[in-house]
DNA sequence: ACCTGAACACCGTTCAAGT
DNA sequence: ACCTGAACACCGTTCAAGT
C-alpha cells in the first residue's frame, strides 16, 4: 500500500463524505466515528486527516449538505400554493416531513457545535441565511406592508419555533403522545403567529 | 482501599450529580466522563457503575435537578406581574437568561439523548410536564375563554418556540449578530403569538 | 506526493481480586 | 459489602516510515 492513487483529492472527500452521512443516517451522530468513516472508504484514518482538518469539520459539511436538501424541499414545497399563508403552512409541514424521514441527520443539524467556540465556515452560514431569505420572502408575502426588519425577526421567530416544536418532539420532550399531534402543535404556532401578524396593525 | 465506606450510597450519588454538573458547567456536555467524575468524587470509575446503570443515567440525573432549577426561576419570573400578557414575557426573558448563564448545563437539556431509544425517567418527564403546566397556567389566564386542550397546544407550540429559538440564538445558527437581538426575537414571537391567540375568536 | 501503521492519551464498561 | 485496578474494545489525532 502506501501511494495509491485510486481518487482525487475531491473523490475522495466526497466519499468521505457520503460514508459520514450514512454512518449518520444509520446510527446517528453520535456513534459517527473517524475510524468508521475512514473504514467504509477503504482507507485508514490517516487519509482523513489529510482532507479535513478534524471530525468536527467533516461533520460540519455533511450538515451543510443537508441543510442545502432541506432548503430544496422547502423551496418545492412552498412553490406553487393557492395563496400566501397556505405557503407558510406548506413548508411547515415540508419541514416536519424532512425531519421525521431523516432523523438523525436533520438532528444532527442543531446537535452539533452547540458548545463549540468553533467558527461556524462561510458555507454553512450561508445556507441558513438563505433558508431564512426563503421564510422571509414567505411572510412579506402574508404582510407586504411591513419593512424588512420586521420581516427578518418574524421569520426568525416563526421558523426558530417550528424548530424547537420539532426538536423536542422528536426527543420526546414535547410531553405530547402521539406524532400527528406534532403537526397540530406546529399548526398552532403557524395559524396563531400569522393570525397574530395580521392582528397587530 | 477497597471498603472505605466513607460516604453512604445517597451521599455518593450527590457527589457524582455535583461532579457532573461542574464538569457540564465548565466544559461542556461533550467533555463529560466517567473517569472525570469518579476522579472529581476521589473514587475510581468502578465506583460510578454501582450507583449509575450508565453514563447516561449520570446525564439525565443532572439534566433534571438543571429543569428543576430552571422551574422554580420561571415560577418566581412569574409570580409578580401587573398583568397576564407581561407574565409570559417575564417567563420568557427569565427562560433566555437562565439559557444565557448556564448555556452549557441548559444545552445539555436537549442535546442529550435525541437518538436516544432510550425511555427518559420519570421523574424527568414529570419535571417537562410541570414546565408546561407553569406556561399553560399563564395561558389561561390571557384567554380564559380557551379549552383546555387549546391551552395545552398553545403552551407546547408558543414555548417550544421560545425554545427553538434560544438553541438557535447561542449555538450561532439564528443568522443574527448581537445577543440582544434573541430578546427582540423572542418578544416578537410571544408579543405575536399572544395577538394571534386574542384575534382568533 | 500519497498512504499506512503504529503510537499516544484518552474513552465506556465490566469484573476478578482484595479488604 | 464496598471499592480497586486492570482489562477489553473502543475513541481522536499525529507522524515517522514506506512506496
Amino acid at each position: 500500500m502506501a501511494r495509491r492513487n485510486d481518487h482525487s483529492r475531491e473523490e475522495l472527500r466526497q466519499m468521505a463524505l457520503d460514508a459520514a452521512q450514512f454512518i449518520i443516517e444509520a446510527q446517528g451522530l453520535t456513534a459517527l466515528s473517524a475510524r468508521k468513516v475512514a473504514s467504509r472508504m477503504g482507507y485508514t484514518v490517516g487519509t482523513l486527516y489529510r482532507l479535513f482538518e478534524h471530525l468536527d469539520d467533516l461533520i460540519v459539511q455533511v450538515n451543510a449538505r443537508t441543510l442545502a436538501e432541506l432548503n430544496a424541499t422547502l423551496e418545492r414545497a412552498a412553490a406553487d400554493c393557492p395563496d400566501a399563508e397556505r405557503c407558510v403552512h406548506a413548508a411547515t409541514h415540508a419541514y416536519i416531513d424532512f425531519a421525521s424521514r431523516h432523523t438523525r441527520r436533520w438532528s444532527a443539524l442543531y446537535e452539533h457545535g452547540i458548545e463549540a467556540d468553533i467558527q461556524l465556515p462561510r458555507h454553512f452560514t450561508e445556507q441558513i441565511a438563505s433558508m431564512y431569505d426563503q421564510v422571509e420572502a414567505l411572510l412579506q408575502s402574508v404582510t407586504p406592508q411591513r419593512s424588512a426588519e420586521d420581516i427578518a425577526r418574524a421569520a426568525r421567530a416563526l421558523w426558530g419555533g417550528v424548530q424547537g416544536i420539532c426538536v423536542l418532539a422528536l426527543s420526546d420532550k414535547l410531553d405530547i403522545d402521539r406524532i400527528e399531534t406534532l403537526s397540530e402543535v406546529a399548526d398552532s404556532l403557524v395559524g396563531t403567529y400569522l393570525a397574530g401578524l395580521g392582528a397587530r396593525h
